[in-house]
DNA sequence: ACACTCACTGACTGCGGAGTCAATAAGGGG
DNA sequence: CCCCTTATTGACTCCGCAGTCAGTGAGTGT
């Protein structure tokens, strides 16, 4: 890789870097490009020779953060044991994301059909985890789940709702960790 | 009242009920002034004679509504014996104007300060309602929630969720009452 | 009948922000 | 060293929309 490569693959992940930074302080719909240009210390122009549309690069940021979330839940979905296990590993890796999970949760809900249908793709996978081992310990009657789907959606229901209002639960830090043990205990009550 | 203050009350009543109607179809941010004015056969300039601000016009649309359910919430809350008889007024409630939540649940976490307090404070109320009784079914034994808050949490949460992703849970209809008995049932499995 | 008030009109202004493009300069190939 | 390629620049255009205001005509009070 030559000189002008090698630049334009670091203007390219400067400009990834600046957007998810003032994405995650502003949102994706109040953050106007010009924020993300003179952050990256760029011109305007050349953030648009790198992605054709603003709703491209969201894509892109969003797409890259959702990758590596579902790398990190597949790898403690093998290593866990119990639905509860995989359920402390989730909420622990939302409370370190949670600044950009709070923001997705916020607007998802605003997004095109496309970026709609990625989230939900990506997170159907994560369902996907936690249904598959709902099923087991019904199989082996640790849990009585009659409806797993129903009782997930409790679950991310509950999540968002508490990422959606964040600020008027906590004045600052995670609103995930000081929920986490009641988010626990009440998913187990519906789950037993 | 004299012919004038007639006519500027049917103006403004026309106003209020074509910005109700075009809000629930695009949502108050999708939904420019001018398509409501055109909706409501008004100039541009006679919906800002009666209010000065399109948020000042989306606060009234909402409190008027918000107002509406206090009342409703209240009728079944004096009638109602126990919390499951309260939660299906509520949801039945909901199923009739679903239309008008659903845009309300999208939208909620992006606007004003002012509107979000507004909001807040109207949930509190049947929040209150709801806690009142929960209370009292403890006190009898008939229920045994320790920790009443952070149920109305994920019952909240739940809602707001089928709410949200509407389109992607039915394709016409009703959400709500589509999922209400699993609702219902699950709720019940929070609280005893 | 006359003057005045006031609801209503719609063309106009201002603004924020997305996307464009001719110009520039640095890099690479011969 | 020269010419071509290409990443970068930032002033500019375009657009949608919120909010304005001088003008109009019907209503009102005397």
């Amino acid at each position: 890789m030559n000189k002008r490569q090698l630049q334009k693959k670091r203007t390219r992940s400067l400009i990834l870097e600046s957007a998810k930074q003032c994405f995650m302080e502003n949102g994706f719909l109040n953050t106007p490009v010009s924020k993300i240009s003179s952050h990256a210390k760029i011109a305007h122009g050349t953030l648009f020779a790198h992605f054709p549309t603003k709703e491209a690069l969201i894509l892109e940021v969003i797409t890259i953060e959702m990758k590596k979330i579902g790398e990190e839940i597949q790898k403690f979905a093998q290593t866990s044991e119990s639905i509860e296990e995989i359920l402390v590993h989730y909420l622990d890796f939302l409370i370190e994301e949670e600044q950009f999970f709070s923001v997705l949760a916020k607007e998802r809900l605003f997004y095109s059909n496309e970026l709609k249908r990625k989230l939900i793709f990506h997170e159907s996978i994560i369902r996907g985890y936690f249904h598959q081992i709902l099923e087991e310990e019904n199989a082996q009657n640790i849990s009585h789940c009659e409806d797993i789907t129903s009782s997930l959606n409790w679950l991310f229901g509950v999540i968002n709702y508490y990422f959606g209002l964040k600020e008027s639960f906590v004045a600052s830090g995670s609103v995930i960790s000081k929920f986490k043990d009641s988010i626990l205990s009440t998913f187990k009550k519906i789950i037993l």
